[in-house]
This record gives structure tokens, sequence and C-alpha cells, in this order.
DNA sequence: TTCGCCAGCCAAAGCGCTTTGGAAAATCTC
DNA sequence: GAGATTTTCCAAAGCGCTTTGGCTGGCGAA
């Protein structure tokens, strides 16, 4: 059913038809209501593409997620963020367009899709430092929402993020004041900005508390639950392993905790494991009785506020907005004081 | 840049541009270089909209994933399946449309994107048995590919899918052949066809083997990590507790995992477990030395295969395919001997 | 030399919708 | 009740591309 037949058989002109469904003021509301109801009765969808010719609007959002060359491994997180925003999309009747690119056809992804202007705004995912993805966008005039931030970019520019280093900071003072000195961080990739600042937060914790940052301590790379596993494992064979864990994933953590129990060693008891936590529908810590003592941040709901965020520049642009989430902070059975504090400290 | 400014600076007329691009043979080679080399200059990206208009071919693919309402859960295979199903459509120009919908707007999604005409192919995922979509997408005459298979339909259709029930089966002879007879399955919702032919299997093999399946010890739910905990954690309490367990998913062993070191037993010595593994990025079981004994079967390389499927058949349409995958058994460290089969049997 | 043919190009219609610029009908003003 | 508005509708152009149906000029055949 095209918007033409639709016109003849209510003995309209398709203008008037067009202008009663989408709510034009130049029609009368008596016929407006017949033609609503012709639609509904031939259950008609006007083609999106027609409209988006017209128009200039493709009621699409882009979402471009890379691809980690190294193990060609997809964030886990997408799934849910993905899930948040188009919460927001379908109550807006807007599409998602995906793209999936390995890091380096990145940049060449966005430009295509900005010259092909096939979507109304963009997602930008896990940026880096400097990322050159900000510049490229904000020149092209497309509007867009960066899940996370990148230092180094001067302009302005719309953003949702956790507050990952008051975060890690916070987790580590826990930590601290549990009597741990040697703690380990199991980070992610710290070429990802995310990862730069649960640095930064953590180092700074322990330095305001006269703890010298061990780099040997401070890992970095993609959150699987084998570089949870490897990590622990290595760690827990020095000669002065780590007492506890600050570790920047779920999985990861599940990694951490297989290579305690093979070492003999109890998570909460002996061993402290503090974990990000992106609040996964499939990977809950649990609500009531956390596995983990955790931070807590519901990317879905990350995913929601983008979205809103990217809509609403979309229909009335203007100055940049973002938006700070902060993690909540869930003490777990994961977590004990360290166990020889004093022993250690004054050996 | 539009085809028509390319057109005019080239002294062309649109006609002759756009068969240059498009690869007609009703112009030269030598316009037809000159065409190709103006448009690399200028950067020249068609519209897709006007294109999709002009031709009715979209170039996208629909991928319509559910959002479990009970937990509000996406399935994390999702993402390696769209990763590996991109791998194909970036190659061959599709884009992707991606819909979320919850399981009560699941078949309205369907009809709408069918009715507008968004895409030229769509992956059904997750199919439930009489599933009412295959029905719905073949009487609209959109080409389609299913993730699995759904019983009760008569028409045949495309799909791809693991041979899940035989991956069950020799799992569960395996543990029957390491003297296991208390064996639990922890499963995946078995509203979910894959679900059910996995518990066949198992109840096959155990039948075939004279052993009496035991309800009790049959679980079904979403598979979580908690899940898998609690199933455990019950199992284990009970005054005839499983020797083994047989798991649909790597997260719920996950759970079974902690559940069984709580209970101070260790798998692989005092508890079997298999677990299914659809070789995720982010959760590898570990190539050389697997954590759980396994059944594996790359999600990513189904995506590709269903993907290819698709494209074939939206270019030429033609009797359904499908492909049977088949799971690779892989054995790690978490199965073992039961403890006392001489006892238990001649007890 | 003339004709026919074909390679190579183009004008224009059309995809399904929106939107500008009227025009007719209805309403208001005095 | 005539003119001025306002309401309600419509014809037609246009979004950027493809594709049908010519048209032209150069070539070989007769």
């Amino acid at each position: 059913m095209k918007l033409k037949e639709l016109a003849k058989s209510l003995g309209l002109s398709p203008t008037t038809v067009s202008r009663a469904i989408n709510g034009y003021p130049e029609v009368s509301e008596a016929t407006r209501a017949r033609v609503m109801a012709a639609a509904q009765r031939h259950d008609y969808q006007p083609n999106p593409r027609a409209k988006a010719l017209a128009t200039g609007q493709s009621m699409a959002i882009g979402h471009v997620i890379p691809l980690a060359t190294r193990h060609e491994m997809v964030n886990p997180v997408f799934a849910d963020f993905i899930a948040g925003a188009s919460e927001i999309y379908a109550r807006e009747g807007f599409d998602i367009h995906l793209t999936v690119v390995s890091d380096e056809g990145e940049e060449k992804a966005y430009r295509d899709i900005a010259a092909k202007g096939s979507v109304d705004g963009i997602i930008v995912h896990a940026p880096r430092a400097n990322d050159g993805r900000i510049a490229l966008l904000s020149s092209v005039g497309l509007p867009f929402v960066v899940h996370g931030r990148a230092t180094g970019i001067d302009a302005a520019y719309n953003w949702v993020d956790v507050n990952n280093r008051r975060a890690f900071r916070r987790a580590a003072e826990f930590l601290v004041d549990l009597g741990h000195r040697r703690i380990a961080l199991v980070n992610g990739l710290e070429t990802m900005e995310f990862a730069m600042r649960r640095r930064s937060g953590f180092v700074e914790a322990l330095t305001a508390r006269g703890i010298e940052p061990d780099p040997d301590l401070m890992l970095s790379d993609e959150m699987t639950e084998q570089y949870g596993y490897q990590s622990a494992k290595t760690l827990l064979a020095r000669a002065d392993p780590p007492t506890a864990f600050l570790c920047s994933s779920m999985i990861s953590a599940f990694g951490i905790r297989r290579a305690t129990d093979e070492a003999g060693l109890k998570l909460g008891r002996d061993l402290s494991l503090i974990a990000h936590d992106d609040d996964l529908s499939y990977l809950q810590n649990g609500a009531d009785d956390p596995i983990f003592t955790a931070l807590r941040s519901s990317v879905r709901e990350a995913g929601r506020r983008a979205a809103t965020i990217l809509i609403d520049q979309i229909r009335n642009p203007g100055p940049p907005v973002h938006d700070l989430l902060e993690a909540e902070f869930l003490v777990g059975r994961s977590t004990a004081p360290a166990p020889h504090p004093a022993r250690a400290l004054n050996a």
C-alpha cells in the first residue's frame, strides 16, 4: 500500500494524506481522522527510504563497533549498551545502523557513513586518547555522542561516561583501609581512555596514602577470562604476591577467581578482589549478595543516556552536553582485611 | 558530491556516469576509466537511500534481536554472531539494520520490517518450537535465514544450526563412560529449540545406556552465572548429589564452578563438568589447555555461514539451504571418572 | 555511394514520499 | 451582501539515483 493508492481510495490528494499523517495543521480534523482510519485499516507503512530521500532525515542512528584486531574480540558490553540505547530509539522511531569494523578501517568507516548520509547521528564507542574520530565527525557536522571521553581533544563534544577515576580511587582507598599494601591492578587495554582513567584513580589513591605504586603490579590487556587467570597466576607466584586485586572487568575477575582457587586461596579471606561491574544482563553480580565487592555502573543506562542526548541534539542542535555517571560501590564477599598487615608493615 | 554534479564536471550525462560506475557495458572503457577516476578524486559516494528507492534494493540485512523479558537479558552470543556475519556483509556491501525487541513485540517488529521494506533479508535469532515468525516471513516473501531450527514447521526454510542433539548425546555418553550415573543437565530455556534438542540428546544417551533420566536433575533457565551457581548449589546439597554436570553455557559453567569451589569440591577430581562453548571472543575456553571439557562450536562461524546463505538467496533465490555444524568435543581438565563407580553400581 | 548496424551516449520518466505555491471553498467583517 | 480572510485542499516540483527508450555518428557490407 503506497501513499498514492491510499489517497486515491480516499478521494484525496497525496498531499493531503501526507499532511494528515504527519500531523500538519493544514487538514481538517475530520479528514485527518478519516485518513488515519484508512491508514490503519490498510496497514499503511510509509516507505522509509522515500521518506528519507524527501526529508533528508534517515531516522537512523549509526553505531560503529570496533573489533579489536588482536584477538578479534568484540567487547561484551556493546550488546547491553545497545539494548539500553534501543529502548530510547524504539520510542522515538529511530533505527540502528550497525557497522563492525576492525581497528584499521575505523576512520574510513566513519568517513563513509558521513559521506553517504545514511544516518542522522552516530555513537562513538571506546574512545582513545586524541581520538581522531572526534575531530572527523565534528568537521563533518554529523551529530554524535561519545561513550567515554578522550583527553587531548580541545573542542567540546557530547559524551556520556562513568567517573572511572573516582571509582577506582575509591576502590583502591577501600583496599588500603583494609590494610592492603600490595595491590594489583588488572586493567583493560590502556590505549583506551577508560582504562587510563582507572589507572590514574588507582595510582592517585595509593600515592595519597603514601604507597609507592609498583609497576609490576599494574597490568593492562584485553579483558578476557584468560587474562584474569594468567595475571593472577603469575602475580601469585611471586615472592611478594599482592594481597588484593582491583580488576576492570567481571569476566577477568572470574579468571582471577579461578587462579586463586587453584592456588588454594579463598577470596574474601586470603585474598581480596574488587571488580568493575558493568551490570550486564547475563553476568549479574547479584543484588542482595554480591559475589564480588564491586564498582557497579550500568552500561545499559549509559546507552539510554547517550541515545537520549543524541536524539535531542539531532532534533535541536545546541551546545555540547555531557553526562558523568557515578559508579555505585558495593561491598560483597570478595574483600577482607589484609592477612598480616601489621607484620608486613613492621617487619 | 552528487551524481549530477559529477556528470556535469565531466561533461557527461548522469545516465552515462551511473552506468560507468555500476559496470554496465554501454559505456566505453575509456570514459569508464575517466568517470572512475573523477569519482575517486571527488570521493563520490552514491546516496544509498536514493539508490535504494530507485532499485528497490536496500543493501541492508535486518537482525531482530530478542530481549528476554524475564531478565531483560540480551543473549551474549549475539555480539559474536553479528561480528561473524558482518565479515561477510562488509565484503559484499551490505549494512546491518538492528532491532532490539522484547518478546511480545516480536511478531509486529517482523511485520513492520517487511512492510517497510527497509531490508533485503532477515536473520531470525533464537527460534522456538512452532515459531510463528517463519510462516510470517515466508508469506511475506522476504528472504531469511534462521539461526537454529524450529520443529513443527512443515515448510522448508534456510537455516544454520549446530547439531546440538548429537553434541549433547556425545557429551552425556562420555560422562557415562567415565562411570557417572547421576548426571545433571543445566540447560538453557527449554522454550528455545536449541535447548530442547540438547535435552533430547542428553536423555537419549542416558536411556541408551539403561539409565533412567531423573527429572530433578534436569534444569532449564536463562543461562546466567547466577543460574549455574544456584543450580549447582541446590543440587549439591541433595542427599544424592550428581557426580557430573552437563551445562549449556560457559557463563553458567562459571557459576557451577563457583558453587563447587564453595562446597570444597574440585572440578576434574570430585566432580565432572562439561560445558557448551560458543567460542566467544571474550570468553575463550583456552585452546591448548581447556578450562572445561567442552563442546565447542563457534557462533561466529555460524554467523558467517548464515550471512553467506542469506546473501546468496537474496541474489539468486532458490530452494532453501541449510547448514548443520558439528560441535567439536574437547577434553579438558574438568572431567574425571566418577568417584565410586564400582561401589555405586554393585552396591 | 548508400544503407544498415552497432557502439556510445543522452533525455526523461520514475522510485514513494514531502513541500512549495497556489486555488477553491468556507468563514468573517462591516 | 460584497470584500477580506481563513480554512482546506491540490498540482507539481523535487529528493538523488536508475533505467527505458531513443538518438547520433562511424563503420562495414553490398
